[in-house]
RNA sequence: GCGGGAGUAGCUCAGUGGUAGAGCAUCAGCUUCCCAAGCUGAGGGCCGCGGGUUCGAUCCCCGUCUCCCGCUCCA
């Protein structure tokens, strides 16, 4: 059984789950409009984890309720808390292109040996060269050793001086570009007139609405440490290459708890909150067995995080691997040491049964919103040979955007007005469809493709006795159930 | 941004220098007591967009946009 990136594309649209923004001006890099039916996929996945997270939150490790509220940020903040957040100055690389071997480099990541005599080219390497290779190269092109080089990194090194340099992958100098500026913020103006002095960005994450409001949530809301505060919203990053259909897009939904606790309590609340995650995909159909955690190696930790752990999950195009569904990230207190520093305004928090104020740590599981709708469809998708429709989405009955179809089984004689009552009794509750035209066979197939777990069927019976069938979506069988008892039915299920 | 591939019906694709087809989907009718997306029919495309060559371009050329794959990037 394979799952292709293509097909699910191709169903998104088809059935109206997914569709390219802009779709009738020729779409637009990077951006995705969520159809009817993707639109109660996401929603459904959005208000799972904000009533896992915020309404109806976990018994702690030691038994007792977690406290956790949430807050809804405006995307565009003060440009200032961008700077705080390290996103202006770290996020800008400059990149220098290669005209020769048409590779990119991030500018501070190659490094240049320079002869100390002054006499010929630079060379050019990748920062994680090895020795061995770097000294095989320098002999072969320079004809010295490697002692004989002073070494500096490309972003230090004047612009004036490229022209004498060998880029990484080619022979000759004079093959790099100047270094140019990659902003992954989308930046825009407040106000009529734009200006520098104006400028202001779209949020690239959600998380720091949060750290900017703590001291606003301490003080309104009676909270205390350990808990934390949740936030669901719109992120913006301009991507250089948005990719593989809507997992990086330019404009994306994230959902973030920061969760505040003392730092000697961090590796518990750390395991807890892998665990609470991972239950969570469980319940929304992604198992654990479609997950891969990563420890990420500390060279490779951002730059705030003594330890994060990406949740990755099986996605197709990834294949044989895996790719990131969350993190989950203890960013010690980095967050609010610069918002504290960079605003001026003391963010610490006061212990009353200890008499010491401190700034709490942070573990915060993020994940993307976008990026579980893409895995939950991925899962879904069920390619079955045996059945008309060829495909079915296996969505739980909880997530799946119709919870079922009410059919008659011939759209003549009396059928019809019973399944138009069970249809008006069960919308009062939820999102469910009347389907009275075409065979009974067409019509369970476009259900399947559709990812509609349940299909309850008036028949002849029905007359005498009032039952229904109950048609399961994954194997097909029926059952017979009291039209009274469907609504029950059905609530049960999605549990 | 670079290299390669591709844009034809809602989807997947054929096709030809003389203004277009198939399957599926959609809709209507028929059939059907349960997978018979079976039967009949209908609607739907200025062949991505803009130029150029030509008597004539969906086809050839140029530009542009978008998508896919590989680099680069992914805090």
């Amino acid at each position: 059984m394979t799952k292709d990136m293509k097909d699910i594309v191709a169903l998104c649209k088809r059935r109206g789950f997914i569709f390219p923004a802009s779709d009738i001006y020729g779409g637009l890099n990077g951006f995705w409009d969520y159809g009817p039916l993707g639109t109660e996929l996401k929603n459904n996945l959005r208000d799972r984890w904000w009533k896992d997270m915020v309404l109806c939150p976990p018994l702690g490790p030691d038994g007792a309720p977690v406290e956790i509220v949430g807050v809804d940020s405006s995307i565009i903040q003060n440009p200032k808390c961008w700077e705080a957040s390290g996103h202006v100055g770290g996020f800008n690389d400059p990149m220098v292109d290669c005209k020769e071997s048409k590779k990119r480099y991030r500018a501070d990541h190659v490094v240049v040996y320079w002869p100390k005599d002054g006499q010929g080219s630079g060379v050019a390497f990748d920062k994680d060269a090895e020795d061995a290779e770097i000294e095989k190269r320098l002999k072969k092109l320079t004809n010295k050793a490697l002692a004989d080089f002073d070494t500096a990194k490309l972003d230090q090194i004047d612009t004036a001086k490229f022209a004498n340099i060998i880029g990484p992958d080619v022979k000759t100098p004079g093959t790099l570009t100047e270094p140019r500026q990659f902003n992954m913020m989308f930046h825009t103006f407040v106000g009529a007139t734009s200006g520098d002095e104006n400028k202001a960005y779209l949020r690239p994450e959600t998380c720091a609405g949060i750290f900017l409001n703590f001291k606003n949530v301490l003080d309104s809301s009676r909270t205390r440490v350990p808990f934390g505060i949740a936030q669901i919203g719109k992120a913006f990053r301009n991507e250089v290459t948005p990719r593989n259909f809507i997992f990086r897009s330019r404009e994306f939904e994230q959902m973030e708890l920061e969760w505040f606790c003392e730092e000697s309590e961090v590796p518990m609340w750390f395991d807890f909150w892998v665990d609470q995650r991972t239950r969570f995909w469980d319940a929304v159909g992604i198992p654990k067995s479609a997950l891969h955690f990563l420890d990420v190696p500390k060279d490779e930790l951002a730059h705030y995080s003594a330890r994060t752990i990406d949740v990755e999950y099986a996605f197709p195009f990834a294949a044989p691997g895996y790719d990131e569904l969350e993190g989950i990230a203890h960013r010690g207190n980095f967050d609010l040491t610069q918002h504290q520093q960079f605003s001026g305004q003391k963010l610490d928090y006061f212990d009353q049964a200890t008499n010491s104020r401190f700034l709490p740590h942070v573990i915060e599981p993020s994940t993307g919103l976008t990026r579980g709708v893409l895995a939950l469809l991925c899962q879904a998708y069920t390619p079955d040979e045996s059945r008309p429709s060829g495909v079915y989405m296996n969505f739980t009955p909880a997530m799946a955007p119709k919870k079922a179809a009410i059919l008659p089984l011939t759209a003549k004689e009396d059928h019809v007005p019973l399944a138009q009552k069970l249809y008006l009794e069960l919308r009062e509750d939820f999102a469910v469809d009347l389907d009275i035209k075409q065979n009974i066979g067409k019509r369970y197939a476009r259900q399947d493709e559709i990812g509609t777990p349940y299909c309850f069927t008036v028949d002849n019976d029905t007359l005498a006795d009032h039952t229904v069938t109950v048609r399961d979506r994954n194997t097909m069988a029926q059952e017979r159930i009291h039209m009274d008892k469907v609504a029950d039915y059905l609530k049960e299920k999605m549990k």
